[in-house]
DNA sequence: TTCTTTTCCCCCTCTTTGGGTTAGTTTTGG
DNA sequence: CCAAAACTAACCCAAAGAGGGGGAAAAGAA
């Protein structure tokens, strides 16, 4: 085995048996080497570096610093090292929130032995692991609430108004009078129960209205 | 020939040469058959359900009802028809809403001719939008960008004024003073080179710094 | 026709914004 | 440890914008 091609993998969990489950199915995988395992953020801190890992298994529910909050510290620990973000749950802001973080991909601890090595292989070649079932996830989530009380004009509006565009300049691009615009407003924030531009832009957007 | 085995394609697209020329190329490979060939939705929607096609090639910006508006109401006309987004820009929200919304795939105007007739055929056998190309570009889709000028909490409060809260509310969210907010986003439309809230969040939305 | 949607008008007050300039404290990186 | 960067805060100003009150005409769809 040339130790110098193996890709490194280190990972943070804190449940031991997942841990060695884990560390004992990627170290008796040809071309894989585990570089480290840790079962916290403040643990893998100390030594991680030095261990040089390529990829990082991360755990998102880490006892004290959250696996959410030690995504960015680990990117700047090591900001070639691909993360891979291990969870029960299959939750959007969890993911969300993770990609968004700079995780490379996103695994379920369900996930088949063989799915994890090939994930990876996966993001050390540039590519993210995404099984369709989070990725039907994430991308139904961009799906609108098809039972709006805005009408076209009013949802429109709003989007205009979220990109944080005065009211005067909605007015110009929609080629409608300022005061028009005021009158959408008006009826905008009597439908959704808000009296401001940032309240509106909330609850629009939990509700998928925009 | 034999024309019921032929794969039937409609195209709706208001541009006369991408329209004509596509449905030549389709037209001219063996396999497929050109349904019909429509300018824009309100005249697709006079002859597509007798045309019946297996796939839609939709533009998203049509003149009138637009491609996104026009998604819903075609599943609606034909619910089993596999609609292929076209669109000339990379326009992601755009791509993922469309898929949302039961686009099965989509194309940028310049893929090579084969890579559509490709992607027809995948989309009649089944591979939609999970291809590991799409899930590849959701996962990039959030990353953000690494090389920012802006810092920790310039960043934070821009993330925040897209969410249209004014200064003051900012302020007392994050427990420091107004004249600090003020001072951050001096500093964030200097470095960002705009001077109003809108454009802020546009530079740094096409940037990924937010 | 009737209802909804879209359009536009007037009034008013108060808040917010963008910009100029300076400066102390804290954190971070070399 | 020291210097640089980041975060914090203060003062000034004029202009623009936001939110809310009322009313009403025109266009479209049911």
């Amino acid at each position: 085995m040339q130790r110098d091609l193996d890709i490194r993998v280190a990972i943070i969990e804190d449940d031991e048996t997942i841990r060695e489950g884990y560390a004992f199915l990627i170290g008796n995988t040809t071309g894989y080497k585990i570089a480290g395992t840790y079962p916290s953020f403040e643990e893998a801190a100390k030594k991680i570096v030095q261990d040089d890992p390529d990829v990082i298994l991360l755990d998102v529910e880490l006892p004290g610093i959250s696996g959410i909050e030690a995504l960015p510290k680990l990117k700047k620990l090591l900001p070639d090292t691909h993360i891979i973000i291990l969870t029960v749950y299959e939750q959007e802001m969890l993911i969300f929130r993770s990609l968004g973080n700079g995780a490379a991909g996103y695994l379920t601890k369900n996930t088949q032995p063989e799915k994890i090595v090939a994930a990876i292989k996966e993001v050390t070649e540039g590519g993210g692991p995404m099984s369709a079932h989070v990725a039907r996830m994430v991308i139904s989530s961009f799906k609108r609430n098809e039972s709006t009380p805005l009408t076209r004009r009013e949802t429109e509006i709003l989007e205009q108004i979220a990109t944080g565009k005065s009211r005067k300049r909605i007015a110009d691009e929609l080629f409608i009078d300022l005061e028009t615009v005021k009158s959408h407003i008006k009826n905008i924030y009597y439908k959704l129960d808000v009296h401001s531009k940032a309240d509106a832009i909330k609850a629009a957007k939990d509700n998928k209205f925009i």
